[in-house]
DNA sequence: ATAGAATTAATTGTTAACAATCTGCAATTT
DNA sequence: AAATTGCAGATTGTTAACAATTAATTCTAT
């Protein structure tokens, strides 16, 4: 029998999943304050996970907080954005090709997170368009330089990618992505690592 | 009448700090478990603030957790340790030359940071070089650079600074340290880079 | 009227009890 | 004897009440 793993996601988990893409869709406002209390309400649980959520966004540099005065949503400093987007590449390209060393295994993942991601771009969904544009360059640096490097990657991606309602056309996005992944499948490393690198600024 | 602030640290923050300088000055060994009952029995404090330090520490990559299965000291992985370095010479490079752009009042804390590290190396006491150490590189960061480069370099300079208690000589550590500062105090910034650069392996 | 003190409301920080989950061991079955 | 099942202990996840802090408001004295 195929093993088919019962996911148990925590209450914690669930709500900071939800929250990273409420914030990066834009539906919070930059400077934003967010209440434990009408977030527990809100989630229907008590303040102890909401407030455990809302420690981790912190630590990931979404949010910012002030002692007894809560969390808000972090204004990016625009005088790192290019550092960080350097950082990033370098991180990225790394793990790319760590990810080449192996098989083939990730043309698949790729192939179903390429479709999902132009279905979300078409339907304009923004929560799930940075579902899925997260989850590919995860998928990248998980596969390709394992669970260390991407505790590295996390802070260093949620800066970039805070202002991501301001992005131009989503499907500008899509179609670097399909380049990237095309590259791969006929084996051209240096090809791949060109248009991820042309992907990440 | 002067501003005389009381900084109210909470009782999370006088955790995270403790562990954290526990960790890295070898006292806990690598992948050795850390429970919140005990821990909150040692503090004598109850388990809120102890899970919050723990949920902190672990997006800093301090320590890793597996669900309902508490908290271990991270192994870092030497695969990533050159791409590391790269990067905190990078972030660090990028804030020491922000600071060179600012006034003078860097070389005060520089000069009483360096009393205390040597100080604290002469002594052998590795919780108070970790902490001094630390204190250094991220005065640089946090002037130069700002609170959001601060929220990058954490997660970084703690993959580095892991296995901190295989470090060779401590003397060492505090010339390198001294060099900056002496490069800096005759405002030779290029000087100065070289020498940070050197200090980050 | 205005500056400062006291009060009150809103919010976060902390605690302790309760619920759910995991691990290892013993009893049971095949 | 080997494998599976059920149980007990330990540990984490969650909840709700309580304490401490902050910010705004009202009151008072000048």
């Amino acid at each position: 029998m195929e093993k088919t793993p019962i996911v148990h996601r925590t209450i914690r988990e669930q709500v900071v999943s939800h929250l990273r893409h409420a914030v990066l869709a834009g539906e919070l406002g930059e400077g934003e304050a967010l209440r434990e209390q009408p977030l527990a309400r809100h989630f229907g649980v008590s303040r102890g996970p909401i407030r455990d959520a809302l420690l981790q966004l912190t630590q990931e540099g979404l949010l910012v907080a002030e002692q007894n005065r809560g969390v808000r949503v972090r204004r990016p400093d625009p005088a790192i954005g290019g550092l960080v987007v350097e950082l990033r590449r370098k991180i990225e390209s790394f793990a790319l090709k760590g990810l080449c060393q192996g098989g083939d295994e990730a043309l698949a993942f790729f192939s179903e997170n390429l479709s999902l991601f132009q279905s979300a771009c078409r339907r304009g969904d923004m929560a799930e368009v940075v579902e899925h544009d997260m989850a590919f360059h995860r998928y990248i640096v998980e596969s390709g330089g394992g669970a260390d490097l991407v505790a590295v990657w996390v802070p260093v991606v949620t800066h970039m990618m805070l202002p991501y309602s301001r992005h131009g056309d989503l499907m500008d996005s899509y179609r670097e992505h399909e380049a990237v992944v095309q590259a791969l499948r006929r084996g051209d490393e240096a090809a791949a690592l060109e248009c991820l690198r042309a992907n990440i600024q």
